[in-house]
DNA sequence: TTGAAAGCGGTACCAT
DNA sequence: ATGGTACCGCTTTCAA
């Protein structure tokens, strides 16, 4: 049978509640006590039954992350990061905490359900990262959900949505780095920029949209409807609603996406069109993804601190930094341009 | 205070035995009492004890994903499939079971700790993803964690590494395909050729490489070790590799890379050399990730069913699959050219 | 079909 | 510094 606490404390003849201290080393034992307690789990290849664990001190060592699209490298970066900020000490039974990594594909259902999740697994810290759906009734239920896993002692931290009353937030400035992108481009002179947005009702869509329509009426253009098309937030999609500028405007002299994912699709939508980039078409993306560097040459990006950014989040999660003023932290987005957007052909 | 499952049965009128039945499903109850049950949790509020049910039932709801990195999309491809096939029935409370992605970094330590997490938390499932690292030591620890895992009830499934006695396999064509990657170059016409490896101790490199080796000696090609260089799995190591290969051989006219994230860093070192792709050197990838598709017209790779294998393990772990015969299956490259690898130029 | 009650394996308070 | 021991909240025989 599985070896238990008890059986340890038998070996070391020691009490049970001697082990548990020598195990959470968050109590004086004596070294002499200490180590034989640890022999003897050595000996008997004791592993600590973590439910059991969990139930008697009514909190976990899982920390959840949710994402919205687990395939998408952005996520993976803030995954990442997080897990690296968790680590340490501050956990039960040696320190170590299990990050849990929730992909909801951006379905409010699925989100509340791991929440759920979460808070029956007592979880220490709730990290939920990326846009937010816009939708009155979900942000309610999520609300409710965030206050009584703070209320149980989760620690809740948004990341890259906007802050809640009942948590701590890091947020990214989606409206101005979008505003700069666009800003960017006007200042090389085009005039005809289609938009792939992302989903509708999400919070960043809806952001950076706001700011590219800031940069088109500060530089006087017609914010033409028809130039924003919208989608997900994935290749494919970028994909589809390029083409679907394509049709309604083939004289376009460059595409603002909403994310660098987007970004890729929308250069090979582009390419199979038979159009150069950035000769013909001028191509920009939000994030900085490692990966979109390599898509194309000129790709342009507004530098958002990803890492930094998850790595503040974990820390904040974990309760090891102090929590900014207002329970909010603002990373602002650093415009970095690489190699050349061309300018408009004719 | 919180709710309990007591609370529910008073608020019922039912003992606690049965709200369980209830909410686990798997016992007769009258219909009457379920739905009187079942008003009361909505009432109340209530939410399952996730330690506390998997402390009395010895089994929790967790599934572990180790991942080298979860940054790298391949990964995040492949979890995300896992993910969506261990969710549906058999699961204890509700059939919702919560996927808990473990990153390693590629590190033998950190796979065993999570190993450890995972054993602790009783894990219902563990799915050992991509490449392992070929020490002898470590991989008799691997195993005798497996074994234990294996004997405690949980499901262990390999994805992407050789089989082990301890568990069931889903084995990826390393060998085959690189030999067919490298062979598609050789009978472009290419004899000069270049190898970005992965981390070396990795099965993953070590059978890519034979495979690699394999091609040349069947073309008669010399195997120069110069033009072999080692590195991570990443966009970074794939970018120094190159350099490296090119300071070692400028005439090269083919890189092969380890797999697309190399593969992209290749291309990235190759046009800071002001060399062009595929005019002047050739570029082939192993794997087949969406966002290399966008690097470069011509890449090509060799197209693993990523989300398919990701789905088979998940759907072995849940023990909804019959396991392969003698726990192995082998899950085929698929050669797929993209666009035109050029001829070499001289 | 439902209830009573004995664990499951630790934790932490209260003694000593 | 260490031991004794009530819980923690749910599951699951065994009875009724």
């Amino acid at each position: 049978m599985t070896v238990t606490l008890a059986d340890v404390a038998a070996r070391a003849q020691v009490s049970p509640a001697t082990v548990s201290r020598v195990l959470n080393g968050n109590y004086p034992v004596a070294t002499a006590t200490r180590e034989r307690v640890l022999r003897a789990v050595d000996e008997l290849d004791y592993v600590l039954n973590g439910p059991a664990s969990a139930l008697a001190a009514a909190t976990s060592d899982l920390v959840g992350i949710l994402v919205n699209d687990i395939a998408d490298p952005f996520f993976g970066i803030m995954a990442s990061a997080i897990q690296s900020e968790i680590r340490g000490p501050g956990g039960r039974a040696g320190g170590e905490r299990l990050a849990v990594v929730c992909n909801t594909g951006g379905s409010p259902e699925r989100e509340l359900t791991y929440l759920t999740l979460l808070q029956r697994q007592r979880a220490a810290a709730v990290v939920l990262t990326g846009g937010a759906v816009e939708d009155c009734a979900h942000k309610e239920a999520v609300g409710a959900k965030l206050s009584k896993l703070a209320a149980a002692g989760t620690r809740v931290v948004l990341c890259g949505r906007p802050p809640a009353p009942e948590a701590i937030a890091l947020t990214f400035d989606n409206r101005g780095g979008a505003q700069r992108l666009t800003e960017h481009l006007i200042g090389l002179g085009h005039r005809r920029l289609g938009y792939v947005a992302g989903p509708e009702e999400r919070t960043t869509t809806r952001h950076r949209l706001e700011g590219h329509r800031a940069a088109l009426a500060a530089a006087g253009i017609e914010d033409d409807p028809r130039l924003t098309v919208h989608g997900g937030y994935d290749r494919r999609a970028g994909y589809e609603a390029t083409l679907e500028l394509l049709r309604r405007e083939p004289s376009l002299t460059a595409v603002v996406a909403a994310n660098d994912t987007v970004a890729l699709g929308a250069c090979a939508a582009l390419r199979a069109f038979g159009l150069r980039i950035p000769e013909d078409v001028s191509v920009v993306g939000f994030d900085d993804l490692p990966f979109a560097i390599d898509a194309v040459p000129a790709l342009t990006t507004v530098r958002l601190p990803l890492a930094e950014a998850g790595a503040r989040a974990g820390r904040i999660a974990m309760g090891r930094e102090e929590p900014p003023p207002g329970g909010i932290a603002m990373v602002p987005g650093e415009l970095m341009v690489r190699g050349s957007t061309g300018a408009p052909r004719d």
